[in-house]
DNA sequence: ATATTTGTTAACCATTTGGTTAAACCATAT
DNA sequence: ATATGGTTTAACCAAATGGTTAACAAATAT
């Protein structure tokens, strides 16, 4: 049995990196804390990824291919929109409870360097709209949903999950409430926000 | 008259700051490239900030400070929840293409330094939910909106409001559309999220 | 056994970076 | 005019930082 991926060197490497990088962000990150992280010698952070945007881009890459399948998960599979909904909701939230970091990290970092992304069009199961806007369409055309246009309600979805991953301090500070109350809401949003999308858009029989 | 903020090297200094670490965040960007922009030289920045740390102080008290009352705005006047709604949506967005980067600037610093946000609790209207949660409970217990807690309608209304700011290079690559269109689906949203809210929350007569 | 490749390290290097200093500049009061 | 105070600059400094090198260690092949 070959050694696992967290057992051999580079590996190491790319679980400190990752560590650091998505606590810090590229530019505030250093090199040797990485190399401290990993319990290793900074020459080898180099003999292993060349340079720091090299390391860099490896985590990147690695973070959005664990994010993008999650928002692929809505766009792609045959239920309705309403299934569909509820279902990411609730799998979205806990898949955050495990990668609290992830779409800070992502969010930022695209922002430093919005071209990144476009390198990762081809790759990925990167998402694609097409094919939630032709649900959409069909389920307000025969009556099933309220008009919206498939790309707002793809935004209000994603607001709606992602947001207070990344405003958590934020939010912790307007709303006024400790760790455990913050918790508990966050816990309470994987059915309460699904309602609310789905009281907004739903047509009542 | 005396010198307006703009004319003084003190305020060139942190209209110049404010635009480097509004782009580049704290750790990204160099007091040189600050004074590059100024147009002065780098000693000078030392001369009326002391130091990195205490001149990004002041561009983020600044930004947040420009930020609050608009929160604010949405928890303390006397109109209905609806109206509410409707008035901070509209308001919020026109608010936001006038300053793209504040909201990624202020999340991504607050991030970065938690504690920071604490310091700045008794200062400039700090966004405060009392008010705004008596009012919900009342509206929700007289039946005028459906029951939802004053804290999830409040992150959901910012979230709405504010992700697609935070978010914006992601969207438009998931999306896959073209500067023009995405300025569009913004402008756009300023009735739309508020009609999505109030959809969800409204009870019918 | 020995040569060769691969992995690892300590020491080093060039550049960048936040910050300082001492001298020059300039307006204003005397 | 000249002394005085604040303002601005060029030159400088020490520390930090990404990256390299050369030697050493440990597998692996011959």
């Amino acid at each position: 049995m070959s050694k696992s991926e967290k057992e051999t060197t580079e590996g190491q490497i790319l679980e400190a990196a990752k560590n650091v990088f998505q606590r810090k962000g590229m530019d505030g990150s250093r090199m040797q804390e990485i190399a401290d992280e990993a319990g290793i010698n900074k020459a080898l952070l180099h003999y292993y990824y060349r340079s720091k945007q090299m390391l860099f881009e490896a985590v990147f890459k690695n973070a959005f291919s664990l994010m993008a399948p999650q928002l692929n998960g809505i766009l792609n599979d045959d239920s309705t929109i309403e299934d569909k909904i509820r279902h990411f909701t609730h799998n979205y939230l806990t898949f955050m409870n495990k990668h609290p970091y992830l779409p800070k990290f992502i969010i930022h970092e695209v922002n430093r360097n919005p071209e990144f992304i476009l390198n990762l069009r081809n790759v990925t199961g990167f998402p694609n709209l097409d094919k939630f806007k032709k649900q959409v369409e069909s389920e307000v055309e025969n009556g099933t949903i309220k008009p919206i246009s498939a790309e707002q309600l793809f935004i209000n979805i994603m607001a709606l999950n992602i947001f207070p991953f990344i405003a958590t301090p934020l939010i912790k500070a307007f709303v006024n409430i400790d760790d455990k109350s913050f918790k508990q809401l966050m816990e309470d949003r994987k059915t309460e926000v699904a309602d609310f999308i789905i009281q907004s858009i739903k047509v009542k029989p």
